[in-house]
DNA sequence: CGTTAGCACTCGGAGGTCGAGAGTGCTAAC
DNA sequence: GTTAGCACTCTCGACCTCCGAGTGCTAACG
């Protein structure tokens, strides 16, 4: 446990890291912040700081950087959350109420303005129910022997297929087949349509087949399709001007290992977790922190939204908006998810 | 008008820069391929290729890099495309055809493709109907007054929408109205629609201006989603290992402004276009060489891929491979939109 | 006139030195 | 526990020098 003053020390040191990107001198402490006691006493606690490992320093002549342990203490203890201005709040209830019939707008508009505000990388996942359940199909006609089948998910989710018939079919036929689909498997998981299939005329039961394809793979992803926005900015940051380290980020970020190698295993909704530097799994992110939230109703329907910036990053400001936005998209999609359940 | 070997020496000067990044000498020339001139006179060659503008050096004593204007002398004349070997051919003949079925896919894979053979930026367009044309419409009710409006529109795309309803709605109602709504309009363009329009129940009018509006939003497009994928290799390559040259670019990259910026305001199928440096648009896209091409059925759909790198880009095989690909994804997209008119 | 050999010249970049300045650790006093 | 003073360390930028690659030029040759 710190004192009350090193406690103090270590905080402003990664305030002032976090902004500047420079070493922190114990004098500019002991100056710019009236702490009421002079250098040379901020130099002692810093030794202390030091031998603790929350801070080091690049040369023995160099100003205070925050170690990873020394941001995860401030993160647990120091930080006080940000609150989310007024301003910004309207501003972002505005910007969402402004595509509310859009679904696919949701996320994207989540990762832009999580990527702006904080100057970093965002990482918003479509959301996924837990339980994939079958809520419509529609059938239409391509050609003669081909269709393409859209199926709507429970939540809105919509996938399509090509459909090949061994001989011609029409759009009245379709719409048949269709129907008594969905009469009968309305609502239905997976389980229960393989179980349905069975007593389905092979005409229908090959197009059963496929939907449960489609159930197939949507139920083999942990997270559901994922909107990274805002790449650009760890570019900016000095830490990543370029080089390898950078390579390493980028190939993560763009080769869809994001979800086993940023993403944690689950992610339980409106918790804030921060993942901090050298507590990632992956190399390439050992100068990264990522702030993520879940989204959804649990046991229903849900997603992550993250934050990735270097570990020089506004915790305070990253956890708020993280929180901000998350719970905004839980009352989105909680919306929808009630569905003809009054209350 | 060059010369025989002047040109042999300029292309050779391109070969050689394309591969190593450094400026190229009159010795590396003359001793490393069979001229069978001194490297005095390949001196004198490159002195009037010089005047020319063909190459210019980056100090005195360096040696040649080719111009935009070389490069493009490259391309127009000296080039020969490369023929994509026939197991590369087979290769990627096969991928395709494991995502036939996966419309969202083919795009995707085209993207990777193209990304990992060229070590480029590779842009891919989802197709676009020229017309857009209704093809079906369907809506699922969610909650009492809140319906999902999923819009199948011709050549497959797919577009959704949440509905608000002043009064409760079943599923049976909405069925009914979907049907009414699919007989009338089907294979209809947004104006045809606008006119129908007037002679519905001002609850199916209600539907059919929210299909007008997602029509809408989709002409005003000019080109469909975009696939966008291996930005992490112009990070490898040297001339933008870092600094602001490779930040602005990233920021034309991310920010969805590649259409206005990147590619041109039509795109011809199956011709394609190589646009060389200085010859962007944009000032971040000066050191940048684009190879693109359209794709699709002329009139009825179609949509562009291209190459993104730097001026030092093997053209040669950049354009090979956007034809092939782009060839392919014509294929694929004819057979869909060839739809029930057999010949 | 095109080609070649020889040679002096130029220029960039690596490596080294130097000095200034920042910021510390230590010590001794309060 | 806190403070002042001071010597010490280390980085960083400026400057320099030198090396060598690769050229341009000139003069000779076929």
């Amino acid at each position: 446990m710190l004192t009350r003053r090193r406690a103090s020390v270590l905080r402003l040191i990664i305030d002032e890291y976090i902004m500047t990107a420079t070493p922190v001198p114990s004098e500019a402490l002991a100056h710019k912040y009236a702490l009421g006691v002079s250098p040379a006493t901020v130099r002692n606690d810093m030794a202390t700081l030091e031998d603790g490992g929350y801070i080091s320093r690049r040369h023995i002549s160099g100003g205070g950087i925050p170690t990873d342990q020394g941001y995860r203490y401030y993160v647990e203890s120091l930080m006080r959350e940000e609150d989310v201005p007024v301003d910004e709040r309207l501003m972002v209830s505005h910007l969402f109420f402004l595509v509310e019939r859009e679904l696919e707008e949701w996320n994207r508009l989540a990762a832009a303005l999580l990527a702006r505000t904080l100057n970093s990388v965002a990482i918003v996942s479509f959301p996924k129910a837990a339980r994939t359940r079958l809520k419509h199909i529609e059938l239409v006609a391509l050609q003669e022997l081909l269709a393409l089948l859209v199926v709507v998910l429970r939540g809105t989710r919509l996938r399509r297929q090509l459909i090949a018939f061994d001989e011609a079919v029409t759009q009245d036929e379709l719409n048949a087949i269709s129907n008594r689909l969905n009469a009968l498997c309305e609502g239905m998981t997976r389980p229960q349509i393989v179980a349905c299939a069975d007593r389905l005329s092979s005409q229908e039961g090959g197009i059963a087949r496929a939907v449960v394809q489609v159930m197939e793979k949507e139920d083999a992803l942990r997270y559901g399709e994922l909107c990274v926005e805002g790449v650009r900015h760890i570019l900016g940051q000095p830490e990543f001007s370029g080089g390898e380290k950078t390579m390493a980020l980028l190939d993560l970020l763009e080769g869809g290992r994001l979800v086993t190698s940023i993403l944690p295993e689950t992610v339980a909704p409106d918790g804030v977790q921060v993942i901090i530097g050298s507590e990632n799994r992956e190399d390439a992110m050992r100068e990264c922190s990522v702030v993520l939230a879940g989204y959804g109703v649990p046991d229903e329907v849900g997603g992550a939204l993250a934050v990735l910036g270097p570990t020089r990053m506004p915790y305070d400001r990253a956890v708020s908006r993280v929180r901000f936005i998350g719970s905004l998209m839980s009352d989105l999609i909680g919306q929808l998810y009630r569905e003809r359940r009054p209350g």
